[in-house]
DNA sequence: CTCGCATCATGCGAATTTCGCATCGCAGAC
DNA sequence: GTCTGCGATGCGAAATTCGCATGATGCGAG
């Protein structure tokens, strides 16, 4: 009924006031031109040009509508821009959401590893709790959600309702382990003991309801019975506030071991309990069923096909933790 | 490259969030509405519609396009009615521009007859003078011009520049006479002569400059060597100011029979000079080479084929006025 | 006044686009 | 599992649009 071209040609029509110029601005004859003009005229239901004369002028209807259409097709083309280059940044980029607590202890080498094997990619990582990473993927507002999950599932199902990510296409692309670790005493035993006595009370520093970390820690105690008499008098939403307060001797804390090696190397913080109590994490990627973009698809083909070796490069860490902690730790960070 | 019917659709797609819906809210096939806004998201170069679940979700560059468009279709339809309805106007009825003068002595009387023979039509009088009528005229922004001209030409000459309309097709509807009037002394005789003493100067009350009546009465007394004592203390741009200040005892003015024959018959004015000084003007309707819309044809047609009289019905003047003023004046009238 | 030039409108056949019908694919409900 | 609702798509018909050639008109030079 109305095409916006004929909107642009009566633009040019109006600044050239001569059609068979207008024409070749516009790159069609000077008929198409022409019935294009009348076909605007006869949507708009009056002349918009007085022909009588050259050069052309415009009638009142003509003048009002230049107005409009200028504004009308100024802001139509405009979005039209926007909306291109987000999606050509889309297209490009490759977008990953994750919790807060990868965006610390993962993403900073994966990232450098990745943008290495592909190439220039833009690269975004958007930290938010494991529910908020989901919703966001679902939508599509991220290519890949990274995120930290036990092997008995406690985390996925910890968030009360299904996450879309549990029917995902995943692969396994790091380790993390969450170990009790306690600030010292002066002899260099932990100062907060979890296998000591059972009927001694024991400060248990714990993550926030909202954190993803802590759902598989309240699994593990749920499953230990000699556990119950832990008590949590602070608790965190970030790893690494728990981490501070562990440091600051304020109890015990299952803390990431990617971000306590060189506390534990140091001696500042230590071990305690037994190696059961240590949960193993895998840091998995999970993908949408539908097709991504090119980029975000090369990235999948190939952490699938080439493993993660080829992507992640050397030992992430330097390998004297293994004089200070337990070797099956050791062996954890080296797989 | 871009319809606005796609806009259209996307809003009811949008409101429905159903595409099959929304297909039979604008009257098309589902596939013909499903391959629209695939068009539309071809042009705006991104997924507009989240198809992967019902209802339907808009993307984040659907949000976006849609603020747009709803604001961008508003605007367009908004102008495209109201320059509709103006045409309608202008269709429908018939506009006529003149000068001022003639909105007070001839309009009102002939409006009424013209409105009797065509039925209801809506009927626009605007006053100008003479040049602006001739451009109004020109740029189509009225239908007639209805002047006052004289047979010298010297109205239509007195412009300065060359009017349209005097290559326009043109038909008498009326005739006018300006005549050189004074406030009476007390023996009745006029306080200002026009014949008297030739050396004698006498007062002249003038028309301005941009008026067109006056341009009549200058060539008149360029004319006529006798005159050329006459010099003008007031001028005023309207002919019934004219009146007022001659109704004062100011001087002599040309004015016209129509709206002075009250004052002559009741004395209130008296002719002066001789019966050469009166001047006749014609009262003519020009209109253009082109085609105009029904009714103002019609109008044409009826006058050009019918003649005056049968649209002008009875006189316009009272008979009595014959016994107070020149006979010939009476004969004018009568025409 | 006539001619030539510039300009816009229009008839016509070809190319392109759009449409509706029928069908397919997919996902969710029962 | 089947059934149902919904959107996408292949295909041929219909409508629209385009370019070419030509006609009509206005303006200025000779």
């Amino acid at each position: 009924m109305l095409d916006i071209r004929w909107l642009e040609d009566f633009i040019v029509v109006a600044e050239t006031r001569n059609i068979t110029k207008a024409a070749e601005l516009r790159n069609v004859t000077q008929s198409g031109l022409s019935r294009r003009i009348q076909s605007l005229e006869n949507w708009a239901g009056a002349p918009l040009i007085d022909r009588r004369h050259a050069p052309l002028e415009l009638t009142e209807a003509g003048h009002k509508l230049l107005d409009v259409a200028n504004e009308a097709l100024g802001r139509l083309n405009g979005i039209r821009r926007t909306i291109r280059e987000d999606q050509n940044e889309r297209l490009r980029s490759i977008r990953f959401a994750a919790p807060h607590i990868l965006s610390v202890t993962f993403f900073p080498r994966w990232l450098l590893a990745i943008q290495a094997k592909l190439g220039s990619t833009r690269l975004s990582v958007t930290s938010d709790n494991l529910p908020g990473c989901a919703s966001l993927f679902e939508d599509g507002g991220v290519d890949f959600v990274v995120c930290l999950v036990d092997a008995n599932g406690a985390i996925l199902r910890g968030a009360g309702r299904p996450l879309v990510i549990e029917r995902c296409a995943s692969i396994s692309i790091g380790k993390e382990r969450l170990i009790p670790l306690s600030a010292p005493a002066a002899d260099g035993k932990p100062l907060h003991w979890l296998d000591l006595n059972p009927r001694l009370s024991t400060s248990y520093l714990a993550y926030s309801r909202e954190c993803s970390l802590g759902w598989a820690v309240e699994d593990l105690i749920a499953r230990r019975p000699d556990l119950v008499q832990l008590h949590s008098l602070y608790d965190n939403s970030l790893a690494d506030g728990l981490r501070t307060m562990a440091l600051a001797g304020l109890g015990v804390a299952w803390l990431p071991l990617t971000t306590t090696h060189n506390d534990i190397i140091r001696g500042k913080l230590v071990r305690t309990g037994d190696p059961q109590l240590a949960i193993d994490l895998d840091v998995r990627l999970y993908r949408p069923a539908q097709r991504l973009a090119k980029k975000a698809e090369e990235l999948w083909s190939r952490l699938t096909t080439e493993g993660l070796g080829a992507l992640l490069g050397p030992a992430a860490f330097p390998p004297d933790i293994a004089t200070t902690i337990h070797a099956e730790d050791v062996q954890t960070l080296r797989r």
